[in-house]
DNA sequence: ATAAAATATGCAAGTTTTTGCATAAATAAA
DNA sequence: TTTATTTATGCAAAAACTTGCATATTTTAT
């Protein structure tokens, strides 16, 4: 339901083509959101309909035309009225911790290729998250504080990988033993 | 997709109804999976048709009658080639954060406000995690090894809700500076 | 005594998300 | 130089999930 705001949100920050919301939630926002391209590209059509965004052809030397995405007086409204409003504890589904709450079914050189596969798929996020830290930190004070808020986001994903990392190897330790 | 795995992995371990998988969810392993009551009746439903599961009703003194669902044979080989097949690392969408990104057009009690409700949430739910864990580590060294693949996903959820109240407290400390 | 919450299940309709297919040019890698 | 990847968008169908409604008894709280 709030894909739609997760996409308001980005591009009252910044005009948008569906390609670079698709690129920002893969590259640097899937620690909080996560979308495939269908699904932006058919929630850009509904809110283009609301008129909650507009909609401007871009040309581009050599690559395939873009379509540049902004936000509307009439989005802007919207999205505050959404930022008033209390929303709902993210709600978790997670298949891996399934499959070791069922994993005497399963032998425990399993379990720990699955484990070490998450790990290392955790660790290269993590990386990735604290190089985007070190870009912040090397920002001026003035625009840290512009961007405190999104920063923020940032250090839940740090925080939240860390202790997930914490986890694995706690959960491998006692698997192995 | 896998919420047939996550009711096929409860049944495997104890045979159950409807509601009792649903209070399950809801009251102890909320930390890794949820579902509506609808959703699980639904999938119980399909579930028994694809005879992964049966049916057995059950009489009640004075309660409405129950059906007791079990895993049949094709569930357990079903559930062991889940298990043997890697999964997605968890897909996140966290409206929270979403909020906080785009919090420049709120004010920030707002924020403020919306944190701590979700604190509050998230320490409850530590809170009972942790009384699990306790009933847990009371256990002979015999049971406690017989329920140490979930005892490893109880961790998880310790370990994420701290490092979500860790986070909070950050937060809060740079909304409110 | 009455109201609310818990126990127990389900249909129907709607919304959201995923999967499969499809196109087309540019650039990077083998 | 051929192949794979990236850039860029979209339709249609299927699957998954949510919301609204509906019922009926029991237990707990006020």
């Amino acid at each position: 339901m709030s894909l739609k705001h997760a996409i308001l949100v980005l591009l009252e920050t910044e005009p948008s083509s569906g390609y670079d919301l698709l690129k920002q939630f893969k590259n640097s926002l899937g620690y909080f959101w996560n979308a495939k391209h269908q699904q932006i590209y058919q929630q850009l059509k509904t809110l283009t309909k609301e008129q909650l965004i507009a909609c401007e052809p871009e040309e581009q030397a050599g690559k395939p035309d873009k379509k540049i995405y902004k936000i509307t007086p009439k989005g802007v409204d919207e999205l505050r009225s959404w930022l008033t409003e209390p929303v709902e504890p993210n709600k978790i589904n997670d298949s891996l911790l399934v499959k070791l709450y069922g994993g005497h079914l399963s032998s425990s050189n399993t379990l720990i290729n699955e484990l070490q596969r998450h790990q290392d798929i955790h660790q290269s996020t993590l990386d990735k998250l604290l190089g985007i830290e070190q870009k912040y930190l090397a920002l001026s004070p003035d625009e840290q504080d512009k961007f405190k808020l999104p920063y923020l986001t940032l250090r839940r994903g740090i925080i939240g990988e860390k202790a997930w990392l914490d986890w694995s190897r706690e959960a491998l330790d006692m698997i192995k033993k």
